[in-house]
DNA sequence: TGATAATGAGACATCGAAGTCTCATTATGA
DNA sequence: TCATAATGAGACTTCGATGTCTCATTATCA
């Protein structure tokens, strides 16, 4: 899928601007193309060489981010081993692509937009697969859709890396506190409502 | 609190301002002036007649917003009960409040610039006292901190919240599926790494 | 009803970000 | 080294949101 037309240097600085995009963007959705090109620690007219539009390049990124968190995802290998270890890992893979993860969670309209015309790796296996096999094997709770449970999983995962930006929590206690938050909630010795 | 001096239209037209702008900010925060006013069916002169700035309208919101969750938090009477109960009440006045709340947790930047300067009503109980009672009581996950809690708490909500909007959730059970999430996590028989 | 408050529509100026372009400089690779 | 690719700085235009203002109309209340 990468353009092998394009040098090294091109796909160098095509990744540091998706990637500054990304990372400043979920700190702040209002921010300048300047302050991008400010983070990718380029000219703003070298990056207006790169995307021609500021749409241009937000889409460049949620696809750029997608393609990361895939590739997190895929690194988990989810489809293996116990539902609930393959969630610990898919956790913290998810945890180490906060960046990413935030940028594309922090803007439902982006997530939205891009649901419908972008069509994932198939070969990789999905999130709401693992979530499914967990409540076929009664590990996860099966009195609830998939999807929602995806929602939890994400939300989580994002107010850990929210935390964390704000000290709230220290960075290599993210994982293990949303783990914990995931599976077994708040409460000490849950009472089923 | 409320100025005297102003006529009960004014009050009601201002009161309708700061909600549409809540909601609408909600769900796009790169809402324009114009947005805004036409959703509290106002012309767009009026809503410059209240409120000078954008920021100063966002300002106004956003104190708003704080007022609104607060009197719905007072009216769970979340300092009475076992905790778990006084939890259950108090998740159910945030979904109720849930635009309010997602215009407030949706911006970090927002919350993070009025927690400094805005004095919270101190005759309120506050979300964290409740937490820190119940895990005093053992009810809580005492191994984490209260704030954290918090943050999922509202993080949850917010997740429900959106979840609705998408049509994931019916509205009469977002409370229920939150509720169930804070207390329970996904996972049916919690193994607690 | 009559005085006043409140509003809507819209013209207008302003301002900042976005996007375009040029030219000199630096980096890369054959 | 040399040709070419890539970049940075900055001038410039465009565009849309914002903020200001006027005037006619409508709503409110004594």
């Amino acid at each position: 899928m990468t353009d092998t037309r394009e040098s090294g240097t091109r796909s160098r600085t095509r990744r540091a601007i998706l990637a500054a995009a990304a990372s400043v963007l979920a700190r702040d959705r209002g921010a300048t193309l300047a302050d991008i090109a400010e983070a990718a620690q380029i000219g703003r007219s070298t990056l207006h060489r790169y995307f021609s539009d500021r749409q241009d390049l937000v889409n460049a990124a949620v696809v750029d981010s997608f393609r990361v968190v895939e590739k997190s995802t895929a690194g988990a290998a989810i489809d293996q081993g116990p539902p609930i270890e393959a969630m610990r890992r898919l956790i913290a893979a998810l945890v180490d692509a906060g960046d990413r993860l935030a940028f594309l969670f922090g803007d439902p309209r982006v997530l939205e937009e891009f649901t419908a015309c972008f069509e994932p790796d198939l070969s990789v296996p999905t999130t709401v697969t693992l979530i499914e096999r967990g409540q076929a094997e009664g590990v996860f709770d099966p009195g609830v859709s998939a999807e929602w449970i995806q929602q939890v999983l994400w939300a989580l995962t994002y107010t850990g890396w929210e935390a964390a930006e704000k000290g709230l929590l220290p960075r290599h206690g993210v994982a293990a506190a949303v783990t914990r938050a995931f599976e077994s909630g708040m409460v000490v010795s849950p009472a089923r409502p």
